[in-house]
DNA sequence: CTGAAAGCGCTTACAG
DNA sequence: CTGAAAGCGCTTACAG
């Protein structure tokens, strides 16, 4: 070190952050070299490292995110994008969408990169360009809506070569790739299930329609599942719902007001079985003893509701760190194929016959 | 424009994302005057702007924000960090955090801000580098947790001279600025509406101690109701709680086990509240003709339980607001002072006696 | 109103 | 194992 040379970029900064040149300056080496201290680069003296490491500590060094992404053109950073529903209200998020926020944040966390957090209104243009400003690496998009509404979107975000997944029915033909849950498994199982325990005529709340493809193939595992039994589904007995209590809640008052009799509610969300069961509760008719009711998505609520409501469980955390694990392939321009998860049962009391 | 010269630049970069050195060239002028026109300088004639505009326009251009916020050193980011209780297992979080995050991502982007988000280990080191990383302007903390364990931490956010707040009980003496609800006004007025109802031994389910400040502060709120009557409070019928809904249902358990009589719930929160009522059907307690019970937060799940539960609403939309706004204000090196914001008690079937 | 120059703080070839 | 050089894509004085 030479003498006159004493830190004299160090005394300038020292009020500010600490730069790798500061503790360049400290440590008697190049800028360069502390960076590939920093990085562990096996390219660097054991010793020269130690002090660098010691001196970075003592400082509070940390790396500035922005230079490094800059110069590596890359960022670190995922962005989840949620969708709304038409409740442009405060903070009516379903809550499941609360439950995949927390596995992916784990997984993000888990893979070393931190994730951005947007709300969008379904209407207005997504603001999707995250990747475009090099804010994030990739997208992940999250909410129910009308796919026939977004599907434009998604093929011009392939069109653009936007990395992103989506969480939703993954179904050929699709833009771009999908993680979601086996929801015709799960609608044949619970169908199955109702059927178990004797139930015959079985309303089904929700819509059932390519505008909502999770929905859609929940209602054919449940028509699949009444097949399977020698019994016909009827379209008279299937009510267009939206996943909230609300749009539920309307949804069965509805068919209860058409005259249509029915021994069970088969609800395409717990959200749209928990307004059902507000229905039948405000109608006098007992759950399970007069009609059973069942959900879907094992939201935290579903347990605590009277009567705790049987349901399909979706497997959040896997759900989440798929997510990841997929966006961060793209990424690596990996080849990456969608996937359904398997999901489970949940019985509970909604739809548990005394007598058999 | 020199006819040797025609887009060498572009040409080369057409593939990648475009520059704002390839907008300058396209429209034939310097690349400080494409960065002017796109941040709307009025030092930009209006015709050279438009013709800038409309060729970003058609090639998606988006400003590369690692080189503007490296730059300008400051980068249109917030960061949340949530702490989470006890349960490390999957995505447990209080929904009144869910609530928070809905409220803090709606006035981050009224603000032209973006978040980034991050749950924390409560005993873990706090990752509370994003500041120090350039990635975020500043923090906002949030999440229930020993208040002890974290004081610490937040001196030293202080000393450090990090940007941040916190949502919490807004006490004198505390380090940084905190933003939280009327606690005291809340637990006030909660149990004078027990007292109204005819209640007279009523338990207080939380703690209540300053390891708690919040819960401390609805106690003290409780306390001072009951003396306002003429009533004492009995630390007998006080029991620790954390905001789960086990928690409360143990706790409320463990009063009844006792041998303590009551015929009110005062519970810290809606999810201690909802463990009690588990505990009180379980024991065949009737709510609210033999106990009543109230929470506090009115999360979604209060208006769902049956009996429909009384409690105290947090304003969560004014909440985000403020403590995006505050943040905003320390980041810009205004005078910034701590807040408790008024709360609303909203009653429900779980207090209204049918005689008074 | 516009351009040439400098620089934000890194990382990565390149040369030794 | 280490350093000198270049450059990521912007924004902001500075000069005209």
């Amino acid at each position: 070190m030479m003498p006159g040379d004493l830190f004299p970029r160090h005394m300038m900064t020292i009020k500010g952050k600490a730069t790798s040149l500061d503790i360049a300056h400290m440590a008697g080496v190049s800028q360069p070299t502390v960076s590939r201290a920093l990085r562990g680069s096996p390219m660097v003296n054991a010793e020269t490292r130690k002090r660098i490491l010691e001196i970075a500590r003592q400082l509070n060094y940390k790396v500035d995110k922005n230079a490094s992404s800059l110069r590596c053109q890359q960022s670190g950073t995922l962005a989840l994008l949620f969708f709304e529903d038409p409740t442009p209200d405060d903070s009516l998020i379903n809550p499941f969408f609360h439950s995949m926020l927390g596995s992916i944040t784990r997984a993000c966390a888990l893979h070393g990169h931190d994730l951005l957090v947007s709300f969008q209104q379904l209407s207005s243009d997504w603001h999707a360009d995250f990747e475009d400003s090099n804010k994030a690496d990739g997208i992940i998009l999250l909410g129910y809506g009308d796919y026939h509404e977004s599907v434009e979107r998604l093929e011009r975000l392939v069109e653009q070569g936007t990395h992103f997944v989506r969480w939703g029915a993954a179904l050929p033909g699709q833009p771009g790739v999908s993680v979601g849950s086996d929801n015709f498994q799960g609608g044949f199982d619970i169908t199955t299930h109702l059927l178990d325990q004797g139930c015959r005529r079985i309303a089904f709340l929700g819509h059932a329609d390519s505008h909502y493809p999770e929905f859609a193939e929940r209602y054919r595992g449940h028509a699949e599942a009444l097949r399977a039994r020698g019994l016909t589904p009827e379209a008279a007995l299937q009510h267009d719902a939206i996943t909230t209590e609300d749009s539920g809640h309307n949804a069965c008052l509805a068919l209860l007001d058409r005259g249509e009799r029915f021994d069970a509610v088969c609800a395409a969300s717990d959200l749209i079985a928990i307004g059902a069961l507000r229905t039948l509760r405000e109608r006098g008719l007992r759950v399970p003893d007069d009609v059973a009711v069942t959900g879907f998505d094992d939201i935290p609520l579903a347990g605590s509701v009277s009567p705790a409501l049987t349901t399909v469980q979706q497997d959040t955390k896997q759900a989440g760190q798929l997510l990841v694990e997929k966006l961060l392939g793209l990424i690596a321009r990996e080849p990456v194929e969608g996937i359904n998860i398997p999901v489970k049962l949940v019985v509970r009391e909604s739809s548990r016959r005394q007598a058999l």
